[in-house]
DNA sequence: AGGAGATATAGACCACGTCTATGATCAATT
DNA sequence: AATTGATCATAGACGTGGTCTATATCTCCT
């Protein structure tokens, strides 16, 4: 099999019809071309080039390969270029698997920047849930995962990131509630509004009221937090909401927290990514900025 | 700058999905390819593949990368194939220069041996006169150059031949100079029929007339052998053609062959290529066919 | 005649590509 | 659990082959 080097010292001699300014464009030395080409022709039994005192020119045969070696030699340079473009991320993409809550409220400001400092990197957001995002990112389908904790995955490695604060609110309907302190026994007594039976904090507040011995059952099961405050704004219910994704509703006054006798536990978000898994530097310079 | 065979690796690599197997590909060791893609991913500062327990897969980035190297890599594979087609002389072409009557009258039985043998090679004819054969040779247009001798030109090598004999003839009109032996000088006293002015023929016969002090000037002046037979046999005149190239018309009697009183000096077929220059196999096939 | 440019050739050298040997890890066996 | 048979990674030794310098040869141009 011949040595694809070969080709490339034939390309040069061939584009600039000398193997001395090939040998400069490659830094070789003259010998060392012409010993390249000699190699070619003998490798091939076909004499390539036609040597004249003032440089050298393709002979019939020698135009037909270099028909051939010049695109292969483009496209190389292409692929090197590229590959210098996804190193210093002038190029690539960063796929991002969670739910669009996380990304509307808490990753959007980092996909913001991120996009300002590297707008040659595609931005494919792939909001799924925790499992489906789990299962992207074995299938390599996705670079990193935001999902809330905890995760306990061997194959995954997981990073915490900002910690926020599950709630109860109401609208201006329940307004009487707002100066008392209920028991989560209360609580049940109102309609409850909560997030789709297969998200994490709905796992989570499900489990938190069964460690009390009571069972907690939603009047309305919604898929969006937009819907959770529009409802609880309207007044058909309590929603359990993430206390930051609502601070301007609470700033505004057109939802209210309902204070409760126990401190509800903190969630955790985090990052996750294939464990012992090269990660893509689009990928690192994302976790970097979050960091 | 990155060297060209470690995308051969790469290559085969990202094609069999298996370091080991990209070894056997090209006989090489597992450890040796393992090696090569690692230089290939510090050179460009990216992962390219993911290793895992059964073989390797390729990273986004390597995906990228393969995309450009694959299309290369084929165009270098076709290229390989050419060459080998080439030289076996299952392709190529052969580009012969000379006159149209040569051609016809005596190349055509050895390009009908070349085509058969070789029907690959795509064979070009190139009729012009002797000058225009020369320039298309030192131009590089032709491999070959057919045409009467002699020639001189320290740039050409010229090999020799068939020799042929140029006579004149004439049809039915003047079959009572059939039997008669004529001098150049009497002949001059009845119409004759030459080929065009340019041509190698035709400067020799005026050379001829002249070395013996007198001076051939035609009725006719014609392009083609076929003419010179046509004219003649339609009475027109006496016809100056190489002998062999009217065997046909000498046998079935419709032209006979003036007698003269001194014999017509032979004229020699002859072969030129550039000297000094390397000659396409197909080239050196035919002209060992011709000898 | 001489100089400046081109390619070819010869021979020396050493970097680098390749090898062998071994390690580490994983998955599918037994 | 232990074994086997894959995979790729690593270390270090070896030797080939690519590259260099020096020189020759040729052509063209001043």
């Amino acid at each position: 099999m011949i040595n694809y080097e070969l080709y490339k010292v034939f390309y040069w001699a061939a584009k600039t019809g000398s193997l001395s300014s090939a040998a400069k464009s490659l830094y070789l030395t003259q010998p060392s071309v012409s010993h390249a080409i000699k190699q070619l022709e003998e490798s091939f039994g076909i004499t390539l080039f036609y040597r004249n005192s003032k440089g050298v020119s393709l002979t019939q045969e020698g135009v037909t390969l270099y028909s051939y070696i010049e695109k292969s030699q483009i496209l190389i340079s292409l692929a090197e270029e590229k590959m210098a473009a996804l190193k210093n991320l002038d190029s690539g993409e960063l796929r991002i698997g969670g739910s669009d809550s996380l990304f509307k409220h808490y990753l959007l400001p980092f996909l913001e920047s991120y996009h300002q400092k590297y707008p040659g990197i595609k931005l494919h957001l792939n909001h799924g849930t925790t499992p489906e995002t789990i299962a992207f990112l074995k299938e390599g389908k996705i670079d990193l995962g935001v999902v809330r904790m905890p995760i306990v995955d061997s194959q995954l490695e997981v990073m915490m990131g900002i910690q926020l604060q599950d709630c109860f609110v109401a609208g201006a309907h329940y307004a009487d509630l707002k100066d008392q302190v209920l028991s989560l026994e209360s609580l049940l007594q109102y309609p409850i509004i909560l997030f789709s039976r297969n998200s994490r904090v709905r796992m989570a507040i499900t489990e938190l009221f069964q460690s009390y011995g009571y069972q907690i059952k939603p009047e309305i099961e919604v898929g969006s937090v937009d819907l959770l405050i529009e409802f609880a704004r309207k007044g058909l219910g309590i929603s359990y909401i993430t206390k930051e994704f609502i601070s301007k509703e609470l700033e505004e006054g057109s939802l209210f927290e309902i204070q409760l006798d126990l401190k509800m536990p903190p969630s955790q978000v985090g990052f996750m990514i294939m464990r012992d898994m090269p990660l893509s530097n689009a990928a690192s310079k994302f976790i970097e900025l979050v960091k």
